[in-house]
RNA sequence: GCCGCAGUAGCUCAGUGGUAGAGCGCACCCUUGGUAAGGGUGAGGUCGGGAGUUCAAUCCUCCCCUGCGGCACCA
């Protein structure tokens, strides 16, 4: 038999012979290292101990000090331990797939009744018994028709779905814990009792379609979570129990920001408070963009159809579409409206009034565009999932040779805007042509040189999603990173190739021929409705003081200094802060508490110390410390940190 | 849109086949209190909507609406 040389990850090299598994590696270092082995890497894979290894090679065992190969090894264990604790509590229940995620794993069953929160606490019994068992697990590679004959007799036939579709020449395997097997790519544990017994739960049940398909069966979806100790757990469910007050619908009532009602789904109401944020964003993007060379527009909302066919809406989103049609009665025409779900159709318009120049491009024509799509119903989510919505909208036409210049402004403009609202860290993801697309190879070409180039200004980093573009030009996706490590995409910017086509936009170039123009519809915020929603998230509702809706209340000690209170407010507010008075007949231990809950970010306290001395008593919001200031400074104080950070010198 | 769960006072929730309850909030009164809830009294509910079963439905059944968790979708 032929040597292979293994190198561990010292640099040392020792010869094995070819077909050893990392378990007899590991068993040839240490007993104790046999028994503690989880996995291994073998250039670079993870590998099953099982595994033998044919040639030469780069080799670490892995134990569960090792985070990465451990919280996988367990959750996917785990994955199959739960489908094996169904299956043993419900024989019937035929087993699909059941990948890790982050933070756990999911197994997807088909089963007549649904499973209740009563049957998750006796799977998570019966799974602790099969860990308990310490079943050991075995492999083997199986023939294609062989694993296919199993899953007939077996009456599995989503598992025969499965085989057959691995690709020829990657291994079919089967494992074992004990008597029950799945089909697995692996790797796996050396035995079930390696996974912690208390360091897992499952969460929830769901329904999901099966393979993702909303055309075919849909099955149970039993999700769980699963860390190497019990302590690794509780900290996961600490964490969501932290991201479940910081949710924006929650805070958006306690804050009384907006609400939603039956009658409007989807559509938001907003309060006072809430609309004050609003136009604090809306105020403050206007000021950007018109920096930054935006014309700002408003276009209309109900637009006939016709223009929706022109532009191909109609053919692919009308179900999508609110439809507005006019009373025959009342109208000299019948006609079919639609109330606009983007605005870009609506820019060209204002592009085609008059002729164009090539000395008008770039023009970036910029709306608060106030748009209406209809979502299914179950996508809808308090603010980030609305049906009545405002995008910060802008569409730039221009050249082919302007892509590169007017795609790297935007992104400076967007690190501005999220540096400003306090997401330091975004990423930013390049898709490209995909199969189906409009426009020559050249032009595709130019476009996605042009944005590469305009994202390697800035940085280095960036994902490409290769074929993801959309089928009229390639485009750049923007992912913050909120406060507690969610990411989000929110800005957008994607060259189109189709619609000027469609809409018979054009210019007269220095040549004095007409050309087409290259539109890139562009968004930052996305919209204001999420953006919103984001933002209270990202700062469990302290906003930050520019933004917060109420920034000052001035809370009375005793009523006796009522007046100083007005007068102190009428100041404030002259200095054109958001300030009010609190002369509730209440204590100050109340009012100090309310108008914190309130996250209202300074409270004056106002007893007969301060009226005598005409000084105030600052306490912010989150510190327990007070300070007392005269009225002079605490206005100048005040005002000076509610300038909006981009006039902020 | 699909699967599951839910809908009782402004909010959070308890409850029952014989037309309902708590805490907070709200109103009024007492209290003028120095930095995260002072005390008392009171008002407030077609028990999501519709139909059915029943002598009787907030409770049981069916349909619908809305919300929640996923899935699918997201120009």
């Amino acid at each position: 038999m032929s040597q292979i040389s293994l190198t561990f990850p010292d640099g040392n090299a020792r010869d094995y012979p070819a077909g050893t598994t990392p378990a007899q590696v590991a068993e040839s270092i240490s007993k104790s290292l046999a028994k503690a082995a989880i996995s291994a890497t073998v250039n670079g894979a993870h590998w099953d101990l099982q595994w033998p290894i044919d040639a030469d090679a780069e080799i670490a065992i892995n134990t569960m000090k090792d985070d990465g190969p451990a919280c996988e090894l367990i959750r996917h264990d785990l994955a199959h331990i739960m489908a094996r604790a169904v299956q043993e509590l419900w024989p019937e229940v035929q087993v699909t797939i059941g990948p890790v995620i982050e933070n756990g794993w999911y197994y997807d069953f088909d089963r007549a009744e649904p499973f209740t929160p009563d049957d998750l606490g006796a799977i998570e019994k019966k799974m602790k018994e099969i860990i308990n068992a310490r079943d050991a697990v075995r492999t083997e590679v199986w023939t294609r028709e062989e694993a296919i004959l199993h899953y007939r007799r077996a009456h599995e036939p989503y598992k025969v779905e499965l085989v057959e579709a691995i690709p020829e020449g990657q291994p079919i395997r089967m494992y074992w814990h004990g008597d029950w097997q799945d089909l697995c790519r692996g790797p796996h544990l050396q035995h079930t009792g390696q996974v912690p017994a208390d360091a897992f739960k499952l969460m929830k049940v769901a329904g999901a379609y099966w393979r993702g398909d909303s055309s075919r069966p849909q099955l149970q979806r039993i999700y769980g979570v699963a860390f190497r100790t019990r302590d690794e757990l509780k900290a996961h469910l600490t964490f969501l129990e932290e991201a479940e007050k910081r949710d924006h619908r929650r805070l958006g009532r306690e804050m009384k920001l907006f609400h939603f009602q039956e009658e409007a789904p989807g559509m938001v109401f907003w309060h006072p408070d809430g609309w004050t944020v609003y136009r604090q964003m809306e105020d403050y993007m206007r000021r950007r963009l018109s920096k930054a060379g935006y014309k700002e527009i408003k276009t209309p909302q109900v637009v006939d159809r016709k223009l929706w066919e022109a532009s191909g809406h109609w053919d692919k989103y009308h179900e999508n579409m609110f439809i507005t049609e006019i009373d025959e009665e009342h109208a000299n025409e019948k006609r079919m409206n639609a109330l606009k779900p983007m605005n870009c159709p609506c820019h060209v318009q204002i592009f085609n009034q008059g002729l164009k120049s090539y000395r008008d491009l770039p023009l970036r024509l910029a709306e608060f565009g106030s748009c209406h799509r209809y979502e299914p119903h179950g996508a809808l989510h308090g603010l980030m999932r609305v049906r009545g919505f405002t995008q910060d909208d802008a569409h730039i036409f221009c050249t082919e040779d302007q892509i590169e210049s007017e795609c790297a402004a935007f992104i400076e403009l967007l690190s501005d805007i999220y540096r400003d609202t306090g997401f330091a860290s975004f990423d930013i993801k390049l898709s490209t042509r995909p199969e189906v697309r409009v426009g020559s190879d050249e032009i595709w070409d130019k476009a996605e040189a042009a944005l590469e180039n305009a994202i390697l200004k800035v940085r280095n980093d960036y994902e490409v999603d290769p074929g993801e573009g959309a089928f009229y030009g390639p485009k750049l996706d923007f992912k913050l990173t909120d406060a507690i490590g969610r990411e989000w995409q929110c800005g957008t910017f994607q060259a189109d190739f189709n619609m000027p086509e469609r809409l018979d936009a054009n210019y007269i170039g220095p040549d004095g021929e007409k050309h087409r123009p290259v539109m890139l519809h562009r968004a930052i915020l996305g919209s204001f409705e999420r953006f919103i929603g984001i933002l209270i998230e990202n700062y469990s509702g302290r906003l930050p003081f520019w933004l917060a809706p109420r920034q000052v209340v001035v809370a009375s000690i005793v009523s006796e200094v009522d007046p100083y209170v007005e007068e102190v407010v009428s100041l404030l507010k002259a200095a054109g802060l958001r300030a009010e008075a609190d002369t509730r007949n209440e204590k100050i231990n109340y009012k100090v508490r309310e108008h914190s809950v309130g996250k209202v970010p300074a409270i004056l306290a106002i007893g007969q110390r301060e009226a005598e001395d005409r000084t105030v008593t600052l306490r912010r919001l989150g510190e327990k410390e007070t300070r007392v200031l005269s009225l002079d400074d605490i206005v100048a104080t005040l005002a000076q940190e509610a300038v909006p950070p981009d006039l902020a010198g």
